[in-house]
DNA sequence: GGGGAAGAGTGGTATAAAGTGGGGATTTGT
DNA sequence: ACAAATCCCCACTTTATACCACTCTTCCCC
């Protein structure tokens, strides 16, 4: 279960520190790929990714995703490891899909972690439109 | 698993770098066939290849697959080699069936590997329709 | 409450590796 | 024998990785 919104800095070499409050929940590597019909990029830990694969895999072979689903998934991903400071490094292709700059927030989402451009998660806190808390408070 | 998509250059002898990402699966050689009904080439490891020539061998045997499927197949497969810089040399052949001139778009795709031009992989990229990632994600 | 230690976050530098381009010898085919 | 293609080096540029240094906050412990 992960919780919690973190303003990170990135510095030009891609560099960001995953907040310690998620650090210990990864060994040593992550992945991160971009969220499908969404713009951020998710974070998963080795297994949850693994997972996350065999999923689509399964819905590929029964004919409920598409080649095309499947290559922009994979296609997107990236292993990550961390340096001694606990930063990852996110590739260039990565960061301008999510228009990441010189800044992000990491925000755990329960399942899953997210990554997001500041201005557009600032998106997500102003939609109140959707929310009727009353149903599940 | 092969994850993440590589922009590469293509010179004028065919030459193409294998990302160092997917470099350390191969050992000396590995085989590039076209994958039959898209407009691209797979590249394979060795295991793989014969894998993937013992199923379509299968397929023949009980009548669900044909002889002209096998021949194109094979008959467009190259085994492949790298030099020095761990690049490997894409025949004409190849280059021109997948359109490919100056440059192409490497990309692993989970179980396979993926050669691409540029232009026709941005088309499998603009291929929202079928994104329907809550369902797996 | 003050001092010190530990951990978290940020920035920079040096070294290694990856990617790219080209020359020239050798082989292949005509 | 000639032209074209292939192979084997070498050289250069860019990018990634490892390492080190500093600041700031938090948490103890005295």
């Amino acid at each position: 279960m992960h919780l919690g919104k973190h303003h990170r800095s990135v510095d030009d070499k891609g560099r960001i520190a995953m907040p310690a409050a998620f650090r210990d929940a990864f060994e040593d590597t992550g992945y991160i790929a971009k969220a499908p019909g969404h713009h951020c990029l998710t974070a998963y830990l080795p297994s949850d990714f693994t997972a996350t694969i065999e999923r689509l895999e399964s819905l590929l072979r029964e004919g409920e995703a598409t080649q095309n689903e499947y290559r922009q998934f994979t296609s997107s991903a990236v292993e990550i490891s961390f340096d001694a400071q606990g930063r990852f490094r996110l590739p260039r292709e990565l960061r301008d899909a999510a228009r990441i700059e010189d800044s992000a927030i990491v925000a755990g989402v329960g399942t899953r972690i997210e990554i997001w451009n500041p201005d557009l998660w600032a998106g997500v806190e102003a939609d109140t439109d959707s929310l009727r808390g009353e149903r599940w408070l």
